[in-house]
DNA sequence: CGTCGCCTTGATGAACATCAAGGAAAGTGG
DNA sequence: CCACTTTCCTTGATGTTCATCAAGGCGACG
């Protein structure tokens, strides 16, 4: 059995520049002074292009830390900021009146949040901690007129909008057509190449959010989730032991997802 | 019975501009003569603001005219514009290569696709017509130097995307948490909103999908859409005869589609 | 008139939710 | 440190929704 790892997330360490991650991610643009807090992302990662004159000055602000829990942000307030998450993760949880809830998404290290919500002027969900989490909030205003001096900018909003709405869709596949076996595998994969991303390990990590989360994300029923883990086990695919994950055989593992399409899902091809 | 409508959508008719409509959409910013093919969208619709030297030229290119079952674009191909329906309509299609079908969206009259391909370069689905339709091209890389010029076109593609994000979360939901007859009720409400936000009515219209484009769209089957337009009817929410529908009774159809909670589900609510 | 595409209706079956019970670990308060 | 609760997870038994299979109707079109 696999022993739970302490897998410490440094939100401070410097982020070495990683070409081959860079063809993924949008251009680094702003420079190194002008939004040190999120120092993670394609939007703001240190060592942008020096020759531009992207004087955005300081456009982000970083937050006091999370707790796990801590609300990013609720449903039905105003909408007027992005976030950037630096470390740790949220869940974006729509809640309806009934109580039912789903979860949209999980965003995680480096991963950008809020966009979706920035036309309408509302959070139409909740994002809330899984653990703790350093985040910066980023004034969509101050970034309009940034993107003013510096149009570029805005091309990497999009873009980044554009690779969400990919993402969506492939979720969409993934949920639409889908069984709950292959909808746990390709969720699998897809968190262990985010961890990648950032520089982990591919094959081992530790799963952030809890097994109800899961399957929230999923759209399935908590114990489905159990049985797919004790069936993934036993077929020697994962190691699992509570929240550290093994992946074995990613090949097979693959298979099951169904990733061997010519057409990747957006996302979960990195 | 209701008998089969003919709803002729003129194409080049004029739009008359309406403020309640445009607090939806976003703002017109190009000028008549920028981009007169798509003279329907809020992107590029006629009466822009005069005072905006948004001399954009000529960005958009109207494509001759597709028949039903034509494409406008095929998964796998290239994708470097962004396209406009001046009138018909479109079905955004996945095909998985077991040759399993997944409609991701329709583009209706006045609405924008293509956004979701433009970050990774590639056509993720095929879109194709569900009737004579006429669309209209933007090469992204003209929008892009056009937004050099005038930035807050930019701010206007962001906000299309950032509407179509929040569009595909409450789709999510719907697909995630709601059973068949909701589904299909709320549906049936979408598009009766985007009838209507074209100036037709709200509570009668043709249907320009075959059942079998709404059942891959809501991620059921055809015989299932069958039977719930057969139980609607005999509800008298419904009185349908083929492709033509009217709703008889919104209130309780909106009950249905359990579109009662605060927060709306973003593009069911219009 | 026959064929085809599209739709409807009924019968059966499968995947997954729900219900129910219990275990293990972590926090809580004494 | 130890009872206690609570949370999270697992496992088994039953039930429900919807897919699938099968057949036939109806209009369109050649």
């Amino acid at each position: 059995m696999l022993k739970p790892q302490l897998q410490t997330v440094t939100g401070e360490q410097t982020v070495r520049f990683n070409p081959a991650l860079r063809a993924n991610n949008v251009e680094p643009l702003l420079k190194e002074t002008s939004c040190k807090p999120c120092s993670i992302l394609g939007l703001c990662v240190h060592g942008g292009n020096a020759q531009d004159p992207a004087s955005a000055g300081h456009l982000g602000e970083q937050m006091r830390p999370l707790h796990k829990g801590d609300y990013l942000f609720r449903q039905g307030e105003k909408a007027r900021n992005i976030y950037v998450i630096r470390s740790g993760g949220v869940k974006l949880l729509y809640t309806s009146q009934d109580g039912t809830e789903q979860i949209l998404n999980f965003y995680l290290r480096g991963e950008i949040l809020g966009l979706g919500d920035i036309e309408s002027g509302v959070h139409s969900c909740s994002a809330i901690a899984l653990e703790t989490t350093g985040a910066c909030r980023l004034p969509y205003e101050k970034l309009q007129s940034a993107c003013l001096d510096n149009p570029r900018l805005y091309d990497q909003l999009f873009r980044i909008a554009s690779r969400e709405i990919a993402y969506e869709h492939g979720k969409m596949v993934l949920l639409g057509q889908k069984q709950s076996e292959e909808r746990f595998a390709a969720f699998i994969l897809d968190l262990a190449g985010r961890n990648k991303k950032n520089g982990y390990s591919y094959s081992e990590f530790n799963l952030s959010m809890s097994r109800h989360d899961i399957a929230k994300y999923l759209c399935l029923a908590d114990e489905t989730i159990s049985r797919m883990i004790t069936k993934f086990c036993s077929e020697k695919l994962l190691e699992v032991s509570k929240r550290a994950i093994r992946i074995c055989n990613h090949d097979r593992l693959a298979k099951k997802a169904g990733l061997l399409s010519q057409l990747p899902l957006p996302a979960y091809m990195n």
